[in-house]
DNA sequence: CGAAATTTTTTTGTATACAAGTTGTATTTT
DNA sequence: AAAATACAACTTGTATACAAAAAAATTTCG
């Protein structure tokens, strides 16, 4: 196999990836075999082993007979991803703290400088991206092969929120930004110091500010995107 | 498509999860393409997608340009797993107590009967099976994508590992197996009336029971399994 | 016209052939 | 005899051709 056809596969999932998780192949969306197996002039056999991967991390949907699908985003996913995610972060978290080697720390590092950059220059993608890349450094440091597939699933549903509620620009939006970028600062220290419980601490705050400003924008009217409101209420 | 053909498919698929779940196939164990799809009658294509499939459930290990391999069991696995279980267990059986639909609490309903059966007249790889089959059903009632993922993982190694700890036959054994008979009892009865507490408690009673069971039998030096000894005492 | 049925076209699934990579063995070299 | 290298056998990865299913378009008949 030669070196290209391994990048053009890597390429292709890189691709997905990155256009599933900023929503410009919104969900349920259906992907054509042939049409990407010409972009990256891949036959459709390690395509479609692309696809396979890509579904059991939860991009995309397979059904027997019909075209793959970018996996769907509901009312109910929206409740579930509520229910789960302090939860699953906050372990996350705790156990980054516990087991970070140094150069996952560097790459936490690099993440976060990225970070900062997009909120400074970059678009509402580079932004989700960039956040996602930051969370991605931390599941690796947890290193826990049982919780990283719940992770991971979230991280990738996470992106597409935030995305959909992240748009509107607002000054209390950029402050909020600014206070994910310092709550990643406070992250990056408190698992240098294998400060466990502060770690943990600084999931939920975390949290807390990210649902916040999901809630911020859930206001009905103005919701153009097919995915339902969620239950909570807290008016702007 | 033939209908055989998908059922070859399934078939195969069946096979390999359930000899990974009983230890049949060890892990570790590398997989022939070649000899495996001889023996299902399918050609490498669809066999090498269902590799895919179970890879990304955490059946299977795949490395590029060399043979799949069934997902590996270490030390850090088990402390790994001890860490996520009672978590993930706990919040599984409290959406399902939520969640439950009828044909869900039927298709619990027979599982355990399976399960019983199992334990009067089966083998141990009999009722590592209907235990998993029982808590499949479980993961299913709470509908959980974002816990889902975790969840089936630690069904897998949780199935494993019972397979190696439950082994060796003692009266403390046959009694805590009729223990978590109850104890499904219980759980079945607690998702019928809807009640959430108590769901959330008894998963943490049934994990605690297996638990036990697993350091009941962790004794070093009785050891010759590749998994080194959890840090968890408590002498039998 | 309009709904149902049939044909045509398109798309998905599988088999097979071939290319590229890996592993084991034998031969050469020191 | 040990190490290194070259070669052969085998295994994995990809492309392509073909079969089967679904979707679209056309025809048929009420």
């Amino acid at each position: 196999m030669k070196d290209e056809a391994k990048s053009r596969k890597g390429a292709l999932q890189e691709h997905l990836k990155t256009s599933i998780l900023t929503l410009r192949l919104q969900p349920g969306t259906d992907l054509d075999e042939a049409h990407l197996s010409d972009e990256f002039g891949l036959s459709r056999t390690p395509l479609r082993e692309v696809f396979r991967q890509l579904a059991g991390e939860g991009y995309l949907d397979l059904r027997t007979n019909r075209s793959a699908r970018v996996s769907e985003m509901s009312y109910t996913t929206l409740r579930d991803f509520f229910l789960a995610a302090p939860m699953v972060y906050g372990a996350i978290l705790r156990l980054a703290a516990g087991n970070a080697r140094p150069a996952q720390i560097d790459a936490l590092k690099d993440a976060q400088q990225a970070f900062k950059a997009a909120l400074r220059t970059g678009s509402a993608e580079d932004r989700a991206l960039a956040n996602n890349r930051f969370h991605d450094v931390t599941g690796e440091m947890s290193g826990n092969v049982y919780l990283l597939p719940s992770f991971n699933r979230l991280l990738i549903d996470h992106a597409r929120i935030g995305m959909t509620f992240y748009r509107p620009q607002s000054d209390e939006m950029s402050e909020n930004l600014s206070r994910a970028s310092e709550q990643h600062d406070a992250i990056i220290a408190a698992i240098e110091a294998r400060d466990e419980a502060a770690a943990a601490k600084l999931a939920e705050d975390h949290w807390n500010l990210s649902r916040d400003q999901i809630e911020m924008f859930v206001m009905p009217d103005a919701l153009d995107v097919p995915m339902g409101v969620p239950l909570l209420s807290k008016p702007a």
